[in-house]
RNA sequence: GUGAGUAUAGCUCAGCCGGUUAGAGUAUCUGGUUGUGGCCCAGAAGGUCAUGGGUUCGAAUCCCAUUACUCACCCCA
């Protein structure tokens, strides 16, 4: 048998309906606070993502899904989509049509990564970028929408963490201060931790090991090697987060795995999924528009993995949708009126209902029986004594009423479906 | 990439210190009297016990390998 490649999952009928609402919820929010869709391409010139994101993070060096297409361009399948926005940003040179560009997207995105809970190598992702200004408010705008969104789904047991990890140069300066602190600790440090100082030395606060979080304990924290300007910067985004009733923590220690990110960082957490338990993570990317080949523009943006969303619903028990229904099921009587069961069914929906038939020529109880599974409001039954009177019988399936009507009153179903 | 665990009907699982024809619940289908659902009742169908090898008179059950899935590390949404 062939089955879903690892790491990817169908998205069957019977879970659609959640994925609708999120997606709608999505659209609508996004409407609200002014944000227009951008739908890119799912795959991109490898390039984009390696200058991106950067050559050296977990992302690009190890979990692309990259291959050399028949006219030999290695192209990649997208890791997440601030790339991708950006690409598209300064092809269409958006930045001359309107100075503030509030862009957001629903998209699926691929990483080679080992699948576990909440982590899957196809995933879906809803997101947003607004290039063009590097006001605070907009900053917050970012949590306050994912925010928003998580919280009108009904999901309790979330944290927002921040953080900001200056420009370039200040960080450089702390990095310089922190392998000092380092230096003289290096053999009590975990094996991975020690990998860390040379290849993302801010993660060894991350670290689950016992020793390692004893040293780090003391280390020197990255806000205080913040420049004035970032640190102003900060200050201004905590307070419109106060500003609107938005609970978080400052996390000295929120590092996100792509190089692109200055200022600002935020994630999104819910104790509700298992331990890949960042919901959304996002951040400021004042340089990179700039270095991907654009006109020197400030950015920030996030993404929300719909997939955890989903996960954090169904352990917290929200997101209960009504089941699927029909308008009207019809059950014929008299197997010689299939083609009058059919017009019938043509006739309304055409009017816009939801309508069913039976397609294997079952009996009137299975008929029923369907009828019933389907969460249908009305039956049609057409045929037998009644149809010699010229009359079919309309049913109502919770009342359990049935009126006979006239067979050419099509107008008057349509008036008690209606009500 | 590393580690641990799991693999029996469409789904959820029992059976496993080796011993006739492999079970339950649920879902599906068909009935329960002239032409009508839900609840209830009866029946039917549905499985190369993941795959390949080994041990044995005999393997769903014990051993090995492979594959897949799950969770965790790593990393991230």
């Amino acid at each position: 048998m062939i089955k879903a490649i690892t790491g990817t999952k169908d998205i069957l009928p019977e879970d659609i309906n959640k994925w609708y609402y999120v997606e709608n919820l999505v659209k609508k929010v996004m409407q609200n606070f002014n944000y227009k869709e951008l739908r890119t391409p799912v795959f991109e010139e490898t390039g984009l993502f390696s200058r991106g994101i950067g050559e050296a993070t977990d992302i690009v060096s190890k979990e692309m899904y990259t291959f050399i297409d028949r006219s030999s361009l290695s192209v990649t399948l997208k890791p997440e989509m601030t790339a991708s926005v950006v690409r598209s940003f300064i092809e269409h040179s958006m930045d001359k049509k309107q100075n503030l560009n509030k862009l957001f997207y629903i998209s699926p995105m691929f990483r080679q990564e080992r699948p576990q809970a909440g982590r899957f190598r196809q995933f879906h992702q809803f997101g947003a970028e607004a290039l063009g200004s590097n006001d605070p408010a907009l900053d917050a705008e970012m949590i306050l929408l994912a925010y928003d969104i998580f919280n009108s789904i009904g999901l309790k047991n979330l944290v927002v963490k921040i953080n900001s990890l200056g420009v370039p140069e200040s960080r450089e300066r702390y990095k310089t201060e922190l392998k000092k602190y380092l230096s003289d600790k290096i053999d009590k440090l975990s094996e991975e931790s020690k990998k860390r100082l040379e290849t993302n030395i801010l993660r060894i606060f991350d670290s689950k090991e016992y020793q390692d979080k004893e040293i780090m304990k003391n280390a020197p924290i990255l806000l205080d090697y913040l420049d004035d300007e970032s640190l102003i910067q900060f200050e201004a985004v905590k307070k419109h987060l106060t500003a609107a009733n938005i609970p978080f923590e400052i996390d000295p220690t929120l590092v996100r795995g792509l190089d692109y990110y200055t200022n600002t960082t935020f994630e999104v957490v819910s104790g509700s999924i298992g331990s890949q338990s960042a919901l959304c993570g996002g951040g400021r990317y004042d340089l990179l528009i700039e270095q991907l080949g654009g006109k020197a523009t400030p950015g920030v943006g996030f993404a929300a993995g719909i997939e955890r969303l989903l996960l954090a619903c169904e352990n917290e028990g929200c997101l209960n949708l009504q089941p699927d229904s029909l308008d009207i099921y019809i059950v014929r009587l008299d197997n010689e009126l299939k083609n009058l069961a059919y017009q019938y069914a043509v006739d309304f929906r055409r009017k816009g209902f939801n309508v069913e038939l039976d397609y294997l020529q079952r009996s009137i109880k299975a008929q029923m029986r369907e009828a019933n599974k389907l969460n249908s409001k009305y039956v049609l039954f057409v045929g037998g004594d009644e149809y010699k009177n010229n009359e079919v019988v309309l049913k109502n399936m919770v009342s359990s009423e049935q009126k006979n009507i006239s067979i050419d009153s099509i107008n008057e179903i349509e008036n008690i479906i209606r009500g």
